[in-house]
DNA sequence: ATTAGCACTCACCAACATCGAGTGCTAACC
DNA sequence: GGTTAGCACTCGATGTTGGTGAGTGCTAAT
């Protein structure tokens, strides 16, 4: 069943209204805040449809309605309009920054202090080949490994050695190691490459297998996926997400920076679209988050890379405030990305 | 007024107690749980007493009794004998972690594991000396500086640089600045270094001015203060700690690694000496920590550098558990960086 | 000095009454 | 037919009351 035009307005009104005061809301009081001018006799007849239908329900008979999972979904698809006024804030905020992980966390935070809900960001996930490998001598036991990854990620391995090499060894392994990996990522590598690597390398072959070791691993951490989180402790503003146990358990998970990651990787493949998603409730991919929101959107980068940007709130989160801004967000950061000036993407 | 040794004994039993169950003791339970074989009237005579002296306090008349500041301050320093078994746990976990900062990481991770406390680390602060310098072109416009200061932390920079530069030029800067800045410290860059080092780069001199910039930035950051925090909502495990605003401006406070990091110079520094300080309710440096204590314990590295261990609980926090913990710990820590095995004190 | 005894206090809890916001329903109204 | 005034009803929130029990302080006896 479609609802008509004045149960729209009055679903919307009663969403709108809770979402603003967090308390149940009765019909005398849409019967005064909206321009429908009916008596709160006729919104009571109303409420019990929609009620009926499943949009909202009363917590108990004194009570007044407070939107389910598919009213706040219906609020979202179909009755909010997004504010139109831009989020100028955090534009101010992005100005100087320029290292990739700095910009993303600051982004996490201004994102956290402008909404009040807890934020996550992931770093952008792309094909990360090898740009460039420098060793040097460090001292006489250690080798260190500098591996440039495209993007500009930086990984640091220091590699214990026990056979003192000269200045010319060295050269020779960042020859041979640059010949081999450059252009190469992870899943590049394989068996045979090694094998004609050692072959190369002759009499140094258990060095090189070492050294070939430390540099894999830096490549293993440069391909994980980074994530950058900020407000988590906004979560206790909000007692309706449960009691201290589960507000606990909530709060660990989101220390939890692995969980995360995987959360926000299974919302982004879930459903193949791009842009800003809303899972409500429990829709959400999460246990332990039934009780929350959680609204997400991509941002690319123009090789083709994406980054996922998480907010988790509760259920009466302010989706209008939420969803403009993580658009404008989103296509602020597409644009510093495609200037690609003002931000180099190095790790450290 | 000293206290007597049955005194002394009464309170002892008051707080192990308190520590145990969190609840107001009271007369009779104490009469039952010491080996005075007294009734409870006579504790209850001791007990006054010890109220009066200001060890204990009742919340209310019909309520037992609890310690207040004064108590745990006796009981930490008289009182608390240490326990003697080693906690084992820790050091197993301890095992292959090859890097510094991972290390300190996992350390606070075990520390809030084994306690059910807050956690805090900070890395050692020392004389950060430049050891090595690796300058190279890693594309077109730009240059990835490599520095490595004592004791192997890592910082990499990105140099952008608008004029092409061809190996060798590379190489004379990477020497120019090795000459200099290899074993100077943060301090020891100055003007006249400068100028120096500008007058040698003749007509690169501007290049090299913003090539040195990036470098400074990057040992810049090598000396802050690094903090790793662990364990941060395990403080809602503890509702005597406050109300959820309270503990909410705590948890921020705790996520602020600013804040903490003076937090902790500031006990280091108060009282010079080193070792295990315990801080409790207001004796610790921090306003919003009023109803916590804080425990503290320093870590050697055997060229001098300290770092700083913190655990944030209750006040009725096991002072004995904790304590020998940190003990151990800081004996283990001194011991693995004395071997200077196992451990590669680089950053990423 | 110790302790048995006792009156006293007060947090805690359950039972109960009251209040009021909000409901559903019915009957009257336009 | 849709709308609304009116009313009985529900039930959470709040407040009151009384009983219970843990624990105390004091006194008098041991």
């Amino acid at each position: 069943m479609e609802l008509d035009e004045r149960k729209k307005k009055i679903l919307k009104a009663v969403i709108a209204n809770y979402l603003e005061t967090g308390e149940p809301v009765g019909s005398r009081t849409i019967s005064k805040y909206t321009d429908l001018d009916l008596s709160s006799a006729t919104i009571r007849n109303e409420m019990a449809d929609l009620e009926e239908l499943g949009y909202i329900y009363s917590p108990h008979p004194s009570a007044g309605r407070v939107p389910t999972d598919k009213g706040y979904r219906f609020y979202v698809d179909n009755l909010m309009e997004e504010k139109e006024e831009i989020e100028e804030v955090k534009s101010t905020l992005l100005e100087r920054v320029d290292r990739m992980e700095l910009m993303l966390k600051q982004v996490a935070k201004v994102l956290a202090y402008n909404t009040n809900y807890a934020t996550m960001v992931t770093a952008p996930n792309y094909r990360k080949t090898v740009k460039f490998i420098q060793l040097s001598q460090v001292d006489l036991d250690n080798l260190l490994a500098v591996i440039v990854v495209e993007g500009n990620i930086i990984k640091n391995q220091m590699i214990p050695v026990n056979v003192p090499l000269d200045n010319e060894d060295v050269l020779k392994f960042n020859i041979l190691l640059n010949t081999f990996l450059q252009g190469a990522a992870l899943e590049d590598i394989n068996l045979e490459m090694i094998q004609a690597m050692k072959k190369q390398a002759g009499e140094y072959d258990v060095i090189l297998e070492h050294i070939f070791q430390g540099i894999v691993e830096a490549i293993h951490e440069a391909n994980e996926l980074e994530i950058y989180t900020s407000g988590a402790t906004n979560i206790l503003k909000y007692p309706e997400i449960g009691d201290i146990s589960k507000t606990s358990e909530l709060l660990e998970a989101f220390e939890n920076k692995n969980e995360l990651t995987n959360l926000l990787e299974k919302t982004v493949n879930n459903d193949g679209e791009e842009g800003i998603q809303v899972y409500i409730g429990d829709e959400t991919p999460v246990q332990n988050m039934k009780d929350c929101s959680l609204v997400t959107a991509t941002y690319k980068m123009p090789e083709g890379a994406t980054g996922t940007i998480g907010i988790i709130g509760p259920k009466r989160m302010d989706y209008k405030k939420v969803v403009s801004t993580l658009k404008n967000l989103t296509i602020e950061l597409d644009d510093i990305f495609k200037k690609g000036k003002g931000v180099n993407t190095d790790g450290d």
